[in-house]
DNA sequence: GGAATTCCTACTAAATAACTAGGGATTAGG
DNA sequence: CCTAATCCCTAGTTATTTAGTAGGAATTCC
């Protein structure tokens, strides 16, 4: 698998906080319950993306986190990068300038990972919060919009 | 890294014997040297792609391996598929129906998977190993091409 | 004050990755 | 027929990562 549960649960815990932003703290316990991950594993996922800025949380009774930025300003590639790092194929296409293979010129298999890199991120980057919302919504379900009274069989984990 | 060793090496490797082919079967040895992998290692991967029908073998003295079809009929995505099953984002975008969740209709995180699934599955299905050969030979390089003699700094692993 | 919540650190079991080790089977060439 | 070169096969090993669990301290609303 190309993303672990941190990137996926990640990006359906943003995507959660997207479909309420707005709407003030969302308690990490009721999103856990709907998106169907463990309240303590959701926890520290949910303080990567705090650390990175993309989430805020306010303490005590009542609180809860949201999204920092407008959903339409917050990519899934932002999300998964900061779960996951930088999605690349092999190591000598990570950006940062350490790891240039010492044949990088020359080395014909590295085309193939840059090709690769750049076409996941074309896809990641391309993605914000809010068009999930909005693909949401035109799909026209509701399976989250019930709050707990039926979550019998939310087994997908995707 | 979405790649681990065995298909980056894998890819490698097949690039070598397509460079190769048709001058008769190449010893696993030299593929070893030349790719700076370690033998027995490379040994195990490329009895995946043996296995998989990609590569035929000689055995004994002056045997080895070599493409059991064209460069032109074997891409990448072959041989990475082989060697690392199907590169997907996430389980619900697998290939065989097993793996469908429950609420696939539903799933707003899957349209993304799907997405990143099919841009890598784009890149490496369209590139072949006779695409890389050429690729090789237009840049011009040749440090393949020194039989052993200049290995000092065969670092790169890409 | 008490309940609800975030925040933080540490631990752990299982799986995976990236090899290494050792030897058996086969074949070309002398 | 002998020997060296080579493929073939199984098993072990070490380190890292994954996917959590456990427990409690700090904060804030009511």
């Amino acid at each position: 698998m190309i993303l672990s549960t941190k990137g996926r649960y990640g990006v359906k815990a943003a995507f959660d906080l997207a479909l309420r932003f707005g709407e003030g703290p969302v308690p990490l316990k009721n999103i856990a319950e709907r998106q169907n991950i463990s309240d303590p594993y959701l926890e520290q996922i949910i303080a990567v993306l705090r650390k990175d800025g993309l989430v805020s949380s306010v303490r005590g009774a009542q609180g809860g986190y949201f999204l920092s930025k407008d959903p339409k300003r917050i990519t899934v590639g932002d999300i998964i990068r900061s779960l996951e790092g930088p999605l690349a194929p092999s190591e000598c296409v990570l950006d940062d300038q350490d790891n240039e293979c010492i044949r990088a010129d020359y080395c014909v298999t590295r085309i193939i990972w840059e090709k690769i890199k750049e076409s996941i991120d074309d896809v990641i980057n391309s993605i914000s919060l809010q068009d999930m919302v909005d693909d949401y919504k035109r799909i026209g379900n509701n399976y989250l919009d019930t709050k707990g009274e039926d979550n019998s069989d939310q087994t997908s984990i995707s």
